[in-house]
DNA sequence: GTCCAGGGCCTAC
DNA sequence: GTAGGCCATGGA
């Protein structure tokens, strides 16, 4: 499984290239992003990102002064708008009352340890904790998502596992603990999914084959498995 | 018009 | 612990 899964890590980055995410000028604009995604498109995010940075509200103190009231309609475009005003502000409360409102000192703690305190805020899961602590803190937590359990249980590698953490311990059991690799690895994922394999009749890593009403690709033979 | 996107919460069983 | 409803935009 090792081996497997860095000679599929490789092949993703040699074809594609290095994704450089979090697409973010700095680790709160990422916060916020990953919030705002949950459940939308990046352009229908984005587009909310930017309205907030329009108004100077993309920073922790104007998010944790704002109502909701105020916020919901700038994000509209992200969807579920009044639940992410909501979490947006669950999360500055959070900063405020634990760490004087500082990102510094937050991300001072140990990784598991703010990552428990991350997924005790209403609205933040766990797919949007591990964007936090691996693309905001730079910390080596592995994120996963719908993306990437469609790509293991599309090269058979699933073998039953199913749950969020079962997947995250799949790839922390089995590749370096390394904050760029995860980076990588999650973000490239998705760019195969997502960017790839739907926008083009083939890809470059496996063949197309449309199943149910999605597309998905479906030949492992372009990765060995050795184990 | 239909489909679905880089989820998470709540409730019921 | 998990299946299903809810939230409720915009582009293809």
């Amino acid at each position: 499984m090792k081996k497997t899964l860095l000679g599929i890590y490789n092949s993703l980055l040699n074809s594609y290239g290095e994704r450089n995410w979090w697409p973010a000028k700095n680790r709160f604009e990422v916060i916020v992003g990953a919030v705002l995604v949950q459940n939308v498109s990046w352009s229908n995010a984005e587009k909310a990102v930017n309205n907030l940075k329009k108004y100077n509200l993309l920073n922790p103190p104007s998010i944790h002064k704002s109502s909701v009231k105020k916020l919901a309609p700038l994000i509209r475009s992200s969807r579920f708008y009044n639940q992410k005003a909501e979490k947006l502000k669950n999360f500055t409360d959070y900063l405020f009352n634990n760490y004087n409102g500082s990102l510094n000192k937050m991300f001072t703690v140990d990784t598991e340890k703010l990552r428990k305190e991350l997924l005790d805020i209403k609205g933040i899961g766990r797919e949007t904790a591990d964007s936090i602590l691996l693309y905001a803190g730079k910390k080596p937590s592995f994120v996963s998502d719908a993306y990437t359990k469609r790509f293991l249980e599309r090269y058979g590698l699933l073998n039953g596992l199913s749950s969020y953490e079962e997947i995250r311990s799949l790839f922390m059991d089995n590749i370096p603990e390394d904050t760029y690799m995860y980076n990588e690895y999650h973000a490239l994922i998705v760019h195969h999914g997502y960017a790839v394999c739907k926008s083009k009749p083939s890809c470059q890593i496996c063949p197309v084959k449309k199943i149910s009403k999605k597309i998905y690709c479906s030949h492992p033979s372009n990765f060995e498995h050795s184990d």
